[in-house]
DNA sequence: CTGAAAGCGCTTACAG
DNA sequence: CTGAAAGCGCTTACAG
């Protein structure tokens, strides 16, 4: 019994519950037009026998793999964990299973990494993350095999291309107007790097908020970054040993926040008494350092599982019936949250 | 030709080669006896149709599924994502795939999970993170599929099931040691949960070390902890606003000593210069934070290589063969991480 | 060194 | 509402 492949089968099933095959096929995917007492019956030799279909035979069989594929590039950043947590539990609850692959995104044989695992896996969908999903030759390669994507906050969206997202533009916005105000008006801006499409939205909500506080943003008060904690560190120093110092920072993500931190505390500033210090993500170690940043949150658990339910609804359903494409198109809410590494000044 | 569907098959290559499907399939799984023109020849035409095997097929047919399963708990932390990283690296390497699950570790239904998993997707092998490899329900369904395991960082060894580890005991010492070496004689000493085996064999490693020094670990300088950051700050407050303070704490985890870090600057401690503390894992926020964190490197990315390695090569080797039981319990080299956050006192 | 046949365990048309 | 047949695309014995 409990021997290494010696598990039922869709026949053992079948002949226990005096059917054939073709209705506990039916009954266990639900499929209508089954009496109900056949069901019960075969439900109760499925559960005694602890029957589960066997995911390589559906696969040959049916076409669906009942695999999402979900494609990242950087394992240590918060939002891949964040969004492989929600996809995962979101994938358990409708039947299906996770598999991952970490590319780099300028890798040579890029293409190929991603043939072998489309035509080896045959994902029924595929989970594309930052830079992954701005990635012109990953899409190309996703888009000719046929394989359906949701796009996790890509640059732009793809007519016809599914995507979940928040407003960077706006939330950055936002956390611009909690230090205006606060009173600050020197607000110092750390790039991301021109390759992610959050950097430029997010300066975009920045300057925006400073316009309508009719201020300019000074050219002297920005700084390029690569959203890494040595680029955040780095592009403090240079802002906080100039002549006019600015009274607050808004790092573009959490990781160059963090490094402003450790830039101040080495230039012996006080966070948040002689600068307040922003930064976006919410990642697990913004709530750790201290003081304890203010950012924004993404509900990336959330987007993660609206990705795979795009995916998965999108299969089942009816192919002919057009989709509207700004359905296609989700933005989510965002969440602003205040910690203490902000103050007035 | 680029449809979704209408992929090459075995049978499309073997025509196109003039051979039969068989020979097709020596080539591809490199069995012995295919003279080299033919091999040449169907390579050669594998690789004009860019032909890959469909997983499910040879899985149904095979079975084998080249697919490894990675079940973890803490998604967050770091120790998680390094082995992810690592293993789905070899697992390409190797020609597999790495499907992650996400289990609560007290779950009600965890057994129907693993089952599920299991019994639909037929992994090849699976690793097991802490906690999860010492909970004896996983272990028991796993051995009850016959799915062959490894342990990342168990407990203990269990007779006959591979695991990879480092040498907590030796690693906790050695920093104890380093502390001892600066001349602190009160040293404080944060525990993790007793239902990680980690916990224990880190205490274990410092009690040694105190005691090759002629000290006793002080009671009152022991405080429990959970491994994660506020039991670490809550530990460190207890310990920092008592009558005779440490000075060092070794917190046994990373998070935890970032917790330390963040009440000494509470209670207006400087560190290092009044307090110096030690962590365990090099996190990756353990170099972001100030001061960067001194703490043991685990090869965890190595581990998780050797760990895929045991499963495929385990899988292909003659089973007849009798293993030598050393040979499956691993124990990799860790390393000391000296950083900012310990000094001579 | 090479191949024809059977079969893995399901689902998809097609009947009734 | 239910079933018998064919087939998905490979690998495993078994021959030669």
């Amino acid at each position: 019994m409990s021997a290494r492949g010696s598990n039922p089968t869709i026949v053992d099933v079948a002949r226990e519950a005096g059917v054939s095959i073709k209705t506990v096929s039916r009954v266990l995917n639900h499929e209508p037009g089954v009496h109900e007492s056949t069901r019960d019956a075969v439900l109760k030799v499925v559960e005694a026998l602890r029957y589960r279909p066997k995911q390589s035979a559906r696969s040959l069989a049916g076409g669906r793999s009942f695999l999402i594929g979900l494609l990242y590039y950087d394992p240590s950043a918060a939002f891949v964990g964040s969004v492989q947590q929600g996809a995962t539990v979101r994938c358990r609850e409708l039947g299906y299973h996770l598999v991952v692959e970490s590319l780099h995104n300028d890798a040579p044989d890029l293409r190929q990494q991603i043939d072998r695992m489309v035509m080896a896996l045959r994902p029924d969908g595929m989970i594309l993350t930052p830079p992954l999903c701005d990635n012109p030759e990953v899409l190309a390669a996703l888009r000719e095999s046929g394989t359906p994507c949701v796009l996790m906050s890509p640059e732009r969206d793809i007519h016809g291309v599914p995507s979940v997202r928040i407003d960077d533009v706006h939330a950055a916005e936002e956390i611009t107007n909690l230090l205006l105000s606060l009173g600050h008006r020197r607000i110092a801006f750390i790039k991301g790097p021109s390759d992610q499409s959050a950097s430029a939205a997010r300066y975009e909500g920045f300057a925006t908020a400073l316009r309508a506080h009719d201020l300019e943003p000074d050219p002297e008060l920005i700084q390029p970054g690569s959203f890494t904690f040595a680029s955040g560190r780095d592009a403090a120093h240079k802002l906080l040993s100039g002549r006019q110092r600015p009274t607050a920072v808004f790092a573009s993500n959490d990781d160059m926040a963090l490094g402003v931190l450790a830039a101040a505390h080495r230039l012996g500033l006080n966070v948040p008494n002689d600068l307040s210090v922003v930064g976006f993500d919410d990642s697990a170690a913004a709530a750790l350092v201290w003081p304890p940043l203010t950012t924004v949150r993404q509900p990336v658990a959330e987007m993660a599982r609206a990705a795979v339910e795009m995916l998965v609804i999108g299969n089942r359903a009816d192919q002919s019936a057009p989709v509207d494409e700004r359905d296609r198109h989700m933005v989510l809410a965002h969440e602003l949250v205040v910690r203490d590494s902000t103050r007035a000044r």
